[in-house]
DNA sequence: GTCTATAGGTGGATAGAC
DNA sequence: GTCTATCCACCTATAGAC
């Protein structure tokens, strides 16, 4: 049983509720009493709001991205990988949450400047890797579409972002299951 | 040249902040200052800020409403609509900003319970149009796609949701154009 | 319908004791 | 690292004059 730093038990309940409600619509109060300890403690950890959620980012992206990297590995075929990948929205959603990159690019006009290039960089290590999966996958004659690899990376995010939107808003986990059906069946 | 009344006035500029930072990211003085007017005075529009929610959701709604029914007169082929329906998206786009209902959905979790219904009926009329609008061309043999309308029409609002967002915050169309480009004519 | 003035609360943030 | 105490800015909202 691993002990959990309170940096890192600050980080996870922010997540959450960054996730649920947006990052502008929780403070550091809210953090300071699930956690059980006062509101000062938590700008020990994180001077300020915006340390804490350039953090969060900074967090969120290099677990997607080594995410990434696990499915690569492990899934020898190309449907395996973006079976996975559509999986991690799947288990999102299923958590009441939308993605903190969606999120945030949401409300990007209330995102501080300094963020900007970050959650660009979130979105290019997505479209990239899904871009990379769908090329090998049409070489090895497992997958085929038509157009580009890229357009079809860019359906995919686009899809899968706005489905775990609509369907955790709307709770009709049906939207998002359809969905990703159709859009994986389109690509054999 | 019409007048606009103050009311229509400070809800423009609510829709414009509310499109761009969320809900929960601009306050009463923003209106107040961008219009000329007092803190106090905007109160006399709307009371509290959840009745200028529920008016911005209820008017949002109905002018999409209305559109997707000028759209449908308009255009005699199922394909034609189905670009106009895009092209609403990006206007949008141009304009940066995101849908109100997109903006709402991905801060759910900070919506107050009674607009929750409205919100839910605003996506539900997207999809029963977009339905609707799928299965005639399918009748017709203009357009083609597999699995049900529904499948097809909950991926179409995901979609162009998702690449909405993304696009907006990374400021890059070129996003938006393959993705749409690619997604319509996947119909064919 | 708009104003001034103000109330009451909450936001992020800091100083200094323990 | 956490606490108490406190600051100041901002937020939503109301009362009452014009």
């Amino acid at each position: 049983m691993l002990r959990i730093s309170t940096r890192d038990q600050i980080l996870n309940i922010a997540q959450a509720l960054a996730q649920t409600r947006g990052f502008n619509a929780f403070s550091y109060a809210d953090i300071a009493e699930e956690l059980g300890i006062r509101n000062a403690s938590i700008h020990h950890h994180f001077p300020s709001k915006l340390d804490l959620e350039a953090e969060l980012l900074s967090r969120y992206r290099s677990v997607f991205v080594n995410e990434l990297s696990n499915i690569r590995s492990e899934e020898a075929k190309s449907a395996g990988c973006l079976q996975r990948y559509t999986q991690l929205y799947f288990d999102t959603l299923k958590s009441h949450r939308v993605c903190l990159g969606g999120m945030m690019a949401s409300d990007v006009g209330a995102l501080p400047d300094v963020l900007a290039p970050s959650l660009n960089a979130f979105f290019e290590e997505q479209l990239e890797w899904l871009t990379s999966v769908l090329r090998t996958g049409k070489k090895n004659g497992e997958l085929n579409y038509s157009g580009s690899a890229e357009s079809q990376a860019n359906l995919l995010l686009a899809a899968l972002q706005g489905g775990l939107m609509i369907t955790n808003a709307t709770n009709d986990e049906a939207i998002f299951m359809s969905m990703s059906k159709t859009l994986l069946a389109q690509l054999k």
